[in-house]
DNA sequence: CGGTATCCTGAAGGATACTG
DNA sequence: CAGTATCCTTCAGGATACCG
């Protein structure tokens, strides 16, 4: 984590950065955005996260409040996320960073010219309401 | 840095942390918005920064387009860092990150540690909306 | 299915010395 | 003063195996 919680001091923008900063959380929020669900379903629709990468930082984000777990507690486990009263206080900051992403994507990624703006066009960034339209589930498994 | 720019694929929520994830961005971001800065005074401004540390995220930024970097080309060097015309399209972005951190940085900072503090100072959490307008933080440099 | 427990690696971050 | 070059430490993240 970039930015650890305990040395965040007087930055508020660090502040909120420990709390979404991590290699999946704005990914899961953004999954999340659309609405709950559940672990596999999670996990399936982010085809390079690990078992452990997407507890890891779901439980972050429970710990942090911002996402709720429901846990049906039946024998075939059937937990479900969403995101949390409190954590729909981050709406504006998500909805920022997921409108200036959308806008300034390929910028970044092709290199970085403080030359071009308004070429974007308009593409719907949300968070595919169906989890299971995602391609193969297949974790890649690289070898060494 | 959690999310490297080569990994982010969809998620412009991710694209857009790549951008301000690191150590000191934020609090680099933070501080610029305030107004041209040199670096000693950068440096100066945020105690537990070091010379590396600074120079590296200072780059990172001037390399996104985020952040200009004025230098005189004096013998003595002098060189002025500010928020760049692309980079105040961040503004947003950084005001909603502000925003959010100012409101809930107590909350956080229970969470994991639930020490008992008494004192919040509230910082004088100036809004990047206006960048080169406040010039008046509590800073104790001494431009010579 | 959902979640843990280990082990390992890499890269971000930090300390220091040096240069123009 | 601004910036660079090394070296070192830390720890977030990833791979696997296993449990309830």
């Amino acid at each position: 984590m970039a930015v650890s919680k305990k040395e965040v001091g007087e930055c508020p923008i660090d502040a909120t950065l420990s709390v979404i900063d991590g290699r999946w959380k704005g990914t899961i929020l953004w999954r999340l955005a659309d609405g709950p669900m559940r672990t596999a379903e999670l996990r399936r629709s982010i085809p390079d996260i690990t078992e452990r990468m997407l507890i890891r930082h779901l439980h972050d984000l429970v710990d942090a409040g911002i996402i709720d777990r429901h846990d049906a507690g039946t024998v075939p486990p059937c937990v479900h996320y969403s995101i949390s009263e409190y954590g729909k206080t981050l709406a504006p900051v998500l909805g920022a960073l997921c409108e200036w992403g959308r806008t300034h994507m390929e910028i970044q990624k092709r290199k970085p010219q403080p030359r071009a703006r308004a070429a974007a066009p308009t593409r719907p960034a949300s968070p595919p309401s169906s989890a299971g339209t995602t391609r193969s589930p297949r974790r890649k498994s690289s070898p060494a």
